[in-house]
RNA sequence: GGAGAGGUGGCAGAGCGGUUGAAUGCGGCGGUCUUGAAAACCGUUGAGGGUUUGUGCCCUCCGUGAGUUCGAAUCUCACCCUCUCCGCCA
């Protein structure tokens, strides 16, 4: 949510983040709107103001000045209520014209259209060379008996995977390396509900924005989330946090949920674009004047985690017509994925500043009770999904085996290297 | 899932259908007293919105929504949530 305040005195502002957006908004209806709107409450609260004093009289009156005021009443209250149901929809109208303003992105975020637009600006490692032929994540989890799509299609549909074998234990291999990082850098392990309410999605801006993506239980009301994002951002909705405990930083696992709806095609076969993955999700509440500051703490613990897997990848700056609209600023972490020979997203770093804030109601409070939305900003710290397909086709060797990437191994039970079974 | 109890301000806890935004206690803040602190005493203490910057006026909010009434925290209905007991269950 926008600052309503802002947007009333200062709409050019918002006339400029539009356009940088690539967005189609009429601001200037909004405005209409807003000043009709307005015009309504003012007149409702005056009426209602002579209903109030006309009911302290009340009870003094009887007979003949009672029933005149009764009758009077019951005039007044005939306007009223059409007033009120009138103000009622103008209310929602306006709010949900609101809700479709983006936020305003930062200096720092490139203007640009599209993905082609988005700025590379850091690359670590290099490309890893092969002196055999590689095969990619799907090739090498099938033969190694770690990665089932098809049965995987069979029970669940298409985009859904079987992970078996040491691919398990490599799973939580990485749930337990990066919980170790973040749990020393003060992120506090969440395992969060992975169903919920419509207004965690609305409040976290997932709605109305990309209603498709997400399943919902039509029968209880209820939303799978698509990122821990949404219920480590709405655990503190309508909470006044103390100044002095912020930054407040989470660290979320959940399974996550999408849709993919019109990407059809796009990514077919094994994982990288699966209905259903597990996460671990960085969460900062923050104050206002450290965000930034925050937020680039943010990106170097998402960069610390990869590069203790040895991948080779690049960040980016996302433009403002990539970004998503609660963004101010987004971060891609790319990695090298060999069996693709290509960079793809591995993570997402995005600084929301006060936009889910608004919605959810977060506040803080300073020393001397004034109270103000905080900042919220989230990463991925590890898709463990995709991240996977990077360990497979980083780290494979020319037997088609997969080697255990060094950090992981105190968490392997042993296992040092994923050879082919033996039937 | 069945039976019962309850949802009021930061917390605890009152509240005859009209002057209750809401008693009282605790906590918080300010002050008196004190070398300082505690205690005691006095005062103050919710959120959101509209209008206005004459800094006041006005509106809304007692789980949510609907209803009765000129008037609802108070009455009716539905829903949600919490607690206790029983059942079921990882």
């Amino acid at each position: 949510m926008i600052d309503i305040d802002l947007f009333r005195k200062n709409p050019e502002i918002f006339r400029e983040e539009i356009k940088k957006r690539n967005m189609k908004i009429n601001i200037d209806e909004d405005l209409e709107f807003d000043a009709a709107r307005r015009k309504l409450i003012s007149e409702v609260d005056e009426l209602r103001a002579l209903k109030n004093e006309n009911s302290k009289k009340m009870p003094k009156l009887s007979g003949s000045e009672r029933e005149l005021a009764i009758s009077e009443m019951k005039k007044i209250n005939e306007r009223l209520d059409s007033m009120e149901k009138e103000l009622q929809e103008k209310n929602e109208d306006f709010n949900s014209r609101l809700a479709n303003y983006p936020n305003i992105s930062h200096k720092t975020a490139p203007v640009g259209r599209d993905e082609n637009d988005n700025v590379p600006i850091f690359f670590y490692g290099n490309k890893p060379e092969f002196d055999f032929e590689i095969k990619n994540h799907i090739e090498l989890g099938k033969s190694l008996d770690i990665l089932d799509d098809e049965k995987g299609a069979q029970v669940s549909g298409a985009r859904f995977v079987y992970l078996k074998n040491e691919a398990v234990f490599l799973e939580f291999a990485l749930i337990n390396y990066v919980l170790n990082i973040l749990y020393s850098k003060g992120f506090s392990p969440v395992i969060p509900p992975v169903l919920v309410k419509e207004r965690a999605m609305y409040g976290t801006g997932f709605l109305p924005a990309e209603k498709n993506q997400y399943y919902k239980i039509e029968s209880d009301e209820l939303y799978l989330v698509g990122t821990a994002e949404v219920p480590l951002c709405s655990y503190h909705a309508d909470d006044i946090l103390e100044m002095n405990s912020l930054p407040v930083k989470y660290c979320g696992f959940s399974t996550c949920f999408r849709r993919e709806a019109g990407s059809y095609g796009k990514d077919m076969g094994g994982m990288f674009r699966v209905h259903q993955f597990d996460k671990i999700e960085m969460f900062i509440f923050s104050r206002p004047e450290n965000s930034w500051d925050d937020y680039e703490f943010l990106r170097e613990t998402l960069e610390e985690i990869f590069r203790g897997l040895g991948f080779h990848y690049r960040i980016l700056n996302m433009c403002t017509g990539d970004i998503g609209s609660p963004n101010a600023k987004k971060y891609d972490l790319e990695a090298w994925l060999p069996g693709q020979g290509a960079y793809r997203e591995l993570a997402s770093c995005s600084n929301d500043t006060d936009y889910q804030a608004r919605r959810l109601n977060i506040k803080y409070k300073d020393n001397d009770n004034n109270k103000d939305f905080v900042h919220t900003m989230n990463s991925t710290a590890c898709a463990v999904g995709r991240t996977l397909i990077a360990i497979y086709e980083n780290y494979q060797d020319s037997k088609g085996n997969i080697r255990i990437p060094e950090v992981l191994l105190p968490y392997m039970n042993g296992i040092e290297i994923i050879s082919a079974k033996k039937k």
